[in-house]
DNA sequence: GATCAGGATGAAGAAGTCTTCAATTGACGA
DNA sequence: TCGTCAATTGAAGACTTCTTCATCCTGATC
């Protein structure tokens, strides 16, 4: 039995947990882009993409091909898609059930605090 | 358009970045359990146990609740059954390729070292 | 070969997360 | 009410991760 493996489960999560990263993959979803164009897009410093796009090479969620001057990233599997968007319903998910708690905290102002 | 939204994702991918919550969280997948019952399986001394829950209890992805003397959780959307099997197989498949760009460099020594 | 632009890297301090310990709460039976 | 079991909480130090800065590398252009 693989001991570790929930250890490499959350490795890879945390990979995927920082603002940039996770825009980083969704750009990519739509095919490979140039780190140039990433960065006119990100509003960040260079040298911090550069540094969260080693992360992501790191854990091959990416990888990046030269062509020339520029530098060509993108997913290195589809699957990285999917991923994003089974995330992406659970977490709208969670929000709207969020807000609905809201609306009900609002409209009955004398029941006991949710807890 | 709704700015921070990569950020919650972040932060929600975040939680998810810990092999005790990874753990708890696909205990739960087979149906609700008590906090003890977690314990004998997860191996982590019960304060640590608690905090872990109490982040999972922060982002909703749990919710509990107490039965007489015992605390039972609770996965709190099955959608997380479905984030999970995602990431599963992107692992699983992450990792064969890993082992097999092994195989061929272990197969191919006279080439030059991977960057 | 000097220079330049696009990226990558290393290092250091700031910021955040983990683990652990002691103290606390709530429910239950003696 | 006292003791106890189950679980949670708060706080402190250890440990990671982020950001930023200066520096370096590579390929193109002159």
């Amino acid at each position: 039995m693989p001991v570790p493996l929930y250890q490499a489960k959350a490795e890879f999560f945390r990979t995927l947990g920082h603002p940039v990263r996770i825009r980083v993959l969704e750009l990519l979803q739509d095919g490979p882009r140039p780190v140039r164009e990433l960065l006119t897009e990100i509003d960040v410093e260079a040298s911090n993409l550069s540094q969260q796009l080693a992360v992501l090479r790191r854990t091959q969620l990416v990888s990046s091909t030269r062509d020339g001057n520029t530098v060509v990233y993108a997913l290195s599997t589809p699957d990285v898609a999917d991923l994003l968007r089974a995330a992406r319903r659970i977490l709208t998910e969670l929000i709207t059930d969020r807000s609905l708690l809201l609306e009900e905290l609002h409209s009955a102002p004398g029941s006991p605090p949710a807890r």
